[in-house]
DNA sequence: TATTGTTATACTCTATAACTATA
DNA sequence: TATAGTTATAGAGTATAACAATA
């Protein structure tokens, strides 16, 4: 009866962490994209406008940086939002490669009605936990996506 | 200076659970890949080398529905592994629509090395956390996935 | 020369629909 | 009729390379 090694290390493929981390980002995609329909954005949309909040906005390679994506994938998100009139573009004064993204008063009203919503869809994915092992489970994540990865020299 | 509210909702971008599953899933398949280069396998297809442990072969279905993936997808992972030599079908003979799918010899000594690596990958992914943090992330991590989505009835 | 935004392109992962052979 | 495996196809999401405008 050893159905697990004593240790944490998972011989059951439902408990590798591979496993666990993928079928929860799918679970928190799929209630995301639940909670966020009725205001016609995607998650990832709703994480572009937050980066946008910041006390002076930021340009769109500076968007794409802390959210962690490519810059070429952050014109396509920016062109859907643009076309849904939540955000603007305007070019920079002091140096005119650049692209301004702010949002605008629709912006601002979807994002604060989504990120409340937003907000609901975290409660219903972390029902499962009490909330001392959902703020471990944050604080636990945080760690290990901010970690320097061994063997990445640079 | 309300950097976070209090009750553990993040409104900064980066403590958004959305962002941490998919930046920690991101690292653990890059950490993995890294891991099992020298295997020549995937950690999908390790995975999927797991599932077949079990002491009876299941059927491609089965396999596909233990990993949560389609059996459309199955199939290639499958052709791959058994291009590899890894794996091996034979038609079920209760039943002769299925599969059944077993690991080769060279598919158990493949995976007994690559399954020790993975560990390893593991414990590399984890470091950031104290060995109780870990075990209460994958402990977790397992409740959620395997919660029953509220709003969804079936 | 280097950087920003953009476009075109390709590659991975996945899902859907339709086919076949079996039940 | 329903199911298991297969194939073809399409849709996300992402990355790379190349280009124009600007530094």
């Amino acid at each position: 009866m050893t159905k697990y090694p004593s240790k944490g290390l998972a011989s059951e493929p439902s408990r590798r962490l591979g496993y666990l981390l993928k079928h929860a980002q799918l679970k928190m995609a799929e209630v995301n994209a639940r909670t966020l329909a009725p205001y016609g954005i995607s998650g990832r949309e709703l994480a572009v406008m937050l980066v946008l909040t910041g006390q002076k906005p930021p340009s769109q390679q500076q968007a794409a940086h802390r959210l962690g994506i490519d810059r070429t994938t952050m014109v396509g998100l920016l062109d859907a939002l643009e076309d849904k009139g939540l955000v603007s573009r305007h070019t920079d004064a002091d140096d005119r490669r650049r692209n301004v993204v702010e949002l605008t008063d629709a912006g601002q009203d979807t994002l604060r009605r989504a990120g409340a919503a937003s907000e609901e869809a975290e409660r219903e994915f972390l029902a499962p936990l009490s909330p001392q092992a959902a703020e471990q489970l944050r604080n636990s994540l945080h760690a290990i996506v901010h970690q320097r990865l061994a063997g990445t020299d640079g």
